[in-house]
DNA sequence: TTGAAAGCGGTACCAG
DNA sequence: CTGGTACCGCTTTCAA
């Protein structure tokens, strides 16, 4: 089923449907109906891949996460996906995983794809993909890694200022003996996050933490927690890495008869929907999911045109957020 | 960047090119160094619609979901591409937000990118697609609505059974006065689910039932519940059709005081991870969703050859749940 | 207002 | 083992 079908059976010529497909210059309303009632008539739907290989461009642009199962990573994806359409444009994800093989392997698949614009929101990397992203010519936004350069823009967050303020709220509660859940990707002293979390605590000479990691998800909050537990270490505050994890070290707490924030505090961070929703409310901060994506939008989008967006790093101050999970030490401890 | 650049630079032919780029039939050795080397000083990424247009297949299947932000459709969405990528295939994903115009959209999206098949897993419908499905001749699956055909599997969970089964318990611990929880989409009477419920409930005389509905999220199913209790009515158990509604009912009811399940009694439905990292953990139902997965994609894959699904018609028996967000009735009630 | 035809970037068949 | 070339389905001049 193909454009000259459509042209026989309305008795014009493949451009001239073209025409009315994109509803371009002025076509006849007559022959305009014959055509549109061909395509109707045979469930006409053109070939994309023609359409855009033909056209050169392709008004579509690709969004690789980390973990999309993360409503972290999922908000900031949905106000692209809406900013895109209203646009006209189509939005294409990707999850990595957290692994940078798949990062590498869902970037050329967008490069192949010849999107018009990438919004790459992980925490892996894989240094070689800067150099191609670089002479793909495709408009580039980064989130929390990467480097500024001709055609990528990059956001990050002040996660640094963020982790100080949590720390310093725990400790202005008098907490003392902190542990830190990460999840595997940002394991080791290398990893950015991991490291502000050491330097805030390392500020404060009183402050002693342990670390855990494991998988981003309920499930790995879980067992982060256990192993953080398991060698009786008695944290009075917890720290995690985000709110789906301080979740599933809320459950395991529970478990283990451990109230939270009488006997434990727990923090999250990202301020997803959920750590309103759980039980105790989560004390976190706050990282502006929508913004982001606007940001990501209005940088990739406009950047055909007059580029709306000036600097090529951004960088969002994240805010505080009390709630129910935090609470001072219990006495004794 | 294309072909022909990269035989020039190698000083071979097109078709050689494309011959190391498939590692298709035999290329002598040097040769194919020779353009290898081309290919990366180049930094060569072929053009996949330039590809899939001469090759006329896509070697890759479309999912369309309702509402990805639900784990439910999230996890069985991870099944899919993880069986696809393993495959060897690209998967690309729609959201059509309950939107019946937004599932035309996608339907349409997906013949567009000509899909090797489509996976439909929504709770709305428009009619007209089944035609336009069927003689695009693309494999479909869908999951909960629809009806067999020559290209189309049908996945189906048999929900009143699953309904039945959750009254029934409600109804054993002395429940009488029962509240439902929906979400806009499947509101009204006409609903399979909703009516699922009501028969459910009509079968023993002495239940009573009220019902309410929102936006299927965490904030929905709290504006829900709220909407449910505003005007009086005191159900003494609540069962929500999902489980991302039932935590926010779960929320509404905390901060009313209303104890869960002393006071009231809530159920969900789907069984996700997060059902068991609330609190109270939820009575639920569970809907196995990796076989799901895994069904859809042995159904849409191996279409091309020996179908390994036979059947045209799939129905799934769930299986309920016992948690601890279910209890007695309150003396008094 | 419409048609003819030259690409767009690959694939695959046919020769050599 | 390699090259030439006819498409794949659509867009887009250029003429008529």
């Amino acid at each position: 089923m193909n454009l000259e079908q459509v042209a026989r059976r309305a008795k014009v010529s493949t451009a001239t449907v073209s025409r009315v497909l994109n509803n371009a210059s002025v076509v006849k309303s007559t022959t305009r109906a014959r055509v549109v009632k061909a395509i109707e008539e045979l469930k006409y739907h053109p070939n994309l891949h023609a359409r855009s290989l033909a056209g050169g461009k392709s008004r579509t642009i690709g969004v690789i996460a980390s973990n999309m199962e993360n409503p972290f990573f999922f908000d900031i994806y949905k106000t692209i996906e809406s900013d895109a359409h209203t646009r006209g444009y189509e939005v294409v994800m990707a999850n990595t995983d957290y692994r940078s093989e798949q990062l590498v392997t869902s970037v050329r698949l967008m490069i192949g794809r010849r999107v018009a614009g990438l919004a790459v929101i992980v925490s892996e990397m894989a240094p070689e993909l800067m150099d191609e992203l670089n002479d793909a010519r495709i408009p580039v936004v980064f989130y929390d890694v990467g480097t500024p350069r001709g055609n990528v823009t990059n956001i990050r967050v002040n996660y640094r200022r963020g982790i100080e303020k949590v720390v310093d709220y725990l400790h202005s509660l008098g907490h003392r003996r902190l542990g830190f859940i990460g999840h595997h990707a940002i394991l080791g002293p290398i990893n950015e996050r991991m490291k502000a979390v050491m330097d805030a605590v390392a500020r404060i000479p009183s402050l002693e933490v342990r670390t855990a990691a494991d998988a981003d998800t309920l499930e790995g909050g879980r067992q982060a927690a256990r192993q953080l537990l398991s060698n009786g270490y008695e944290p009075t505050a917890i720290i995690c890495v985000n709110d789906v994890t301080a979740v599933g070290v809320l459950r395991e707490l529970r478990e283990r008869g451990l109230r939270v924030p009488q006997d434990v505090s727990v923090t999250g961070f990202d301020n997803v929907k959920l750590s309103e929703f759980c039980y105790p409310a989560l004390t976190t901060v706050h990282i502006p999911r929508e913004q982001i994506g606007h940001i990501i939008c209005e940088s990739l989008m406009s950047k055909s045109g007059k580029s709306a967006v000036a600097e090529a790093e951004i960088v969002i101050d994240p805010e505080f957020v009390l709630r129910d999970s935090t609470g001072p030490v219990p006495p004794g401890k």
